[in-house]
DNA sequence: TCGATCCTGTAG
DNA sequence: CTACAGGATCGA
């Protein structure tokens, strides 16, 4: 489910629905979560310890615990998702792993596909992490997006996903965002002029915050994202659809194995 | 820099 | 049944 603006809204969600955060249990129900860490090391750091920040980088969710100088870094990738349960027993049978708290409440990870990680990692090692993410579209100049944008020799859309690049956008909001800068997701990145990036960062920065506020509304209810998405796409998922904008229908291409979408008038190479 | 791969669920 | 899914890593 989660690019950028569905996992703030999960670190949101968490911050209001978490009432206790000692956690009395750990545990990880299925390893490749964990992998390459043993599930013991999920267990054994959290246990007895109390989560003081919940905090997003990127796509990434961190939990810092006290006392034993460890933190959590979760990612959802595609299907992973966070939130609180009031009876750990109680749980669907998709949760991966989950934090018992004091008051019997749980934190539990879901995610039906299996290819969300929950790693440990040591207080030290949180510099590094935040090094090899890149910054978010809001938190870029418009300068050092065109100058890395330039340095790259991929196609435009495939940077844009590239979270060491540009962290946040995933294969929705790279689309929307390259519709609404009129950039074909085809054309290399090295090859788009200043303007045509600034627009493009711009376009990045909106179509982002929007969603942020969508996706927030849209997981009003804990434990699950509305159906679909309440963000408006204008091209994802439209194969076929007239384009909103010059009513030509919406392509779909291949692009890293992935599905892209976009107008073919509104976007030319 | 590209494709295959990790998993499971669901739509066609 | 096959195709495909809002992600990222790894090996070639």
């Amino acid at each position: 489910m989660p690019e950028l603006p569905e996992v703030e809204a999960v670190c949101r969600r968490l911050r209001e629905s978490v009432r206790d955060w000692r956690v009395v249990k750990a545990k990880v129900e299925r390893p490749s979560v964990s992998a390459p860490q043993a599930p013991e090391l999920f267990s054994n750091a959290c246990n007895g310890r109390s989560i003081t920040q919940v905090e997003r980088v990127g796509k990434n969710v961190i939990l810092h615990l006290d006392g034993g100088g460890h933190f959590l870094r979760i990612h959802l990738r595609m299907t992973g998702n966070l939130y609180v349960v009031p009876d750990i027993r109680f749980r669907v049978h998709t949760v991966r792993a989950w934090l018992r708290m004091e008051d019997g409440t749980a934190i539990v990870f879901d995610d039906p596909r299996c290819l969300g990680k929950i790693h440990v990692h040591d207080a030290a090692e949180l510099g590094s992490l935040l090094a090899e993410i890149g910054p978010e579209p809001s938190r870029i100049a418009v300068a050092e997006f065109a100058a890395r944008a330039r340095k790259t020799r991929k196609a435009i859309k495939l940077f844009l996903m590239d979270q060491k690049h540009v962290s946040g956008l995933g294969n929705i909001y790279a689309a929307e965002a390259l519709f609404r800068a009129r950039i074909h997701p085809g054309k290399l990145a090295s090859s788009l002029s200043r303007p045509r990036l600034a627009r493009l960062h711009q376009a990045c920065v909106e179509v982002l915050e929007e969603a942020k506020e969508s996706a927030y509304r849209a997981y009003a209810e804990p434990g699950s994202f509305a159906e679909g998405e309440s963000f408006p796409v204008a091209v994802y998922g439209r194969q076929g659809e007239p384009c909103p904008v010059c009513g030509k229908p919406v392509h779909r291409i291949a692009q890293g194995s992935r599905s892209t979408y976009f107008c073919p008038r509104c976007q030319r190479s």
